[in-house]
DNA sequence: CGTGTTCTTGATGCCTTTCAAAAAGGGTGG
DNA sequence: CCACCCTTTTTGAAAGGCATCAAGAACACG
């Protein structure tokens, strides 16, 4: 049923790499982009509904996510199942499993995606040739932390309806940042049941209430993508406030 | 009601720090050492109930925590309050804070507290000079990461009792690693009300279920310290609870 | 020994879970 | 192109965990 992983050589030097065109990345010195494409031996492929990382793995590799979704999650030893953010284009994969000794999470594929590998051997390289690339490890470990916060604050605090705006309206501004919108929607590829599990409710109240909000005009959904409606509205259900997204660095 | 901030010099210099002979931590060269002692200019003494870092701040700096307790902590709009973690001595406070441009969250100082300062601006300078240290950093941001996966986890997944089982063993297992120990006992200063944002239950049912697992011997309180009568059982309590009771088929 | 904070307890209601099963899609082979 | 199977989504009904309201008890402190 899952197909297996498959190894291949990246369509475009890291120099040419289409997503780091995009206005969501700082820009960054050719040296440290050569330096990042020397690292970066070879791309990997996952299929959708594959472990990226298994919960336990003690020799994660470090991705840069080049395509696709996917996401991180824990269980417990019945079988619940927290998903704990969702990575999107141009997110780290595994860098909390390649720094520490052993993965205290999973990650999936939710779609079909493309891995940029930076082997973990060269981490430690990392830190002592380029201070800036290190840095910018750093700071995207704590933007990912900051998304995690944000969940944590979610699953604790808001009801079910806020909680789906929230998730709503964090996935719509990534994907945004990433030129992924178009006319308000965006490719929307969670089950359900991958809802539940990412806002701590079960599947049953999940589709109750999403299909609530839809039903109220919050969005709209078909052929897979998600039309948010009234993002202002979804926002504002969550109790967010807009901020504004600063581009990022992108190993 | 709340003193205010008090600045010092610290009691004994870094290669002499009493935290950092505890086994709990691991060992650095002297050199590091010295690195650290010249960067941390000054010790910062916080009241308990006193934001170290305030929600939105731009300019946090960087702390190690010395002594005391803290927590981080979001709220939204209408009050309602989410703790992510507890700090306690060792922990570094406010990376998140200092490596983003805006905190967006709050730290706060849960009983009287002592930090040592390291000041944003060098940073960077910790990069260029000392990767190792600048490893350091990353490796202790990606664990306390992986401390609020955990939390995550815990109000996403489990019941009330499970998640105070849950924060009980977690709160035990770290303050153990500092010595903080004696014979299943260790100060514990949290109200009911932090107990509970923690936990993203109500205070009322948090009082319950706590009294009800007091009641049923899991741990006692007193004078401010609470003893885990049965850490076996409380961390069994935090993944599986009853479900190993459920009636099977006989055939 | 007052006064404000924290903790405890009882009562009521609703949000969410659980159980059960039908409906809707999606993909595959005949 | 339709039959068939498996996954995903939807609905209904009933039970329960947790929130909310209210108020008294226990503490802490000046």
């Amino acid at each position: 049923m899952m197909k297996p992983d498959h190894r291949g050589q990246p369509a475009v030097p890291c120099l040419a790499c289409p997503l780091r065109m995009k206005p969501a990345f700082k820009d960054k010195s050719d040296e440290e982009v050569r330096f990042i494409q020397a690292t970066k031996l070879e791309h990997r492929f996952v299929a959708a509904g594959t472990d990226i990382i298994h919960p336990g793995q003690e020799d994660a590799e470090l991705y840069t996510l080049f395509s696709g979704w996917a996401f991180r999650y824990k269980s417990l030893a019945d079988g619940r199942r927290q998903i704990l953010n969702f990575l999107l284009p141009g997110d780290l994969v595994g860098l909390q499993a390649s720094l520490l000794s052993a993965s205290a999470h999973g990650i999936e594929a939710l779609t079909d995606v493309e891995l940029c590998t930076f082997p973990r051997k060269r981490i430690w390289d990392l830190f002592v040739k380029m201070p800036a690339l290190a840095y910018e490890v750093a700071w995207l470990g704590s933007r990912e932390e900051s998304l995690i916060d944000e969940n944590l604050t979610s699953v604790g605090q808001r009801n079910a309806s806020e909680r789906i705006a929230a998730l709503l309206i964090s996935l719509y501004r990534r994907a945004d940042a990433l030129g992924l919108v178009n006319d308000h929607s965006f490719q929307f590829p969670l089950t359900q049941q991958q809802l539940a599990d990412a806002l701590g409710l079960s599947l049953v109240h999940t589709s109750k209430t999403w299909a609530r909000l839809r039903r109220a005009g919050l969005f709209a959904m078909s052929g897979g993508r998600l039309t948010l409606l009234n993002p202002r509205l979804t926002a504002r259900m969550a109790s967010l406030f807009d901020r504004e997204l600063e581009p990022r660095p992108l190993l």
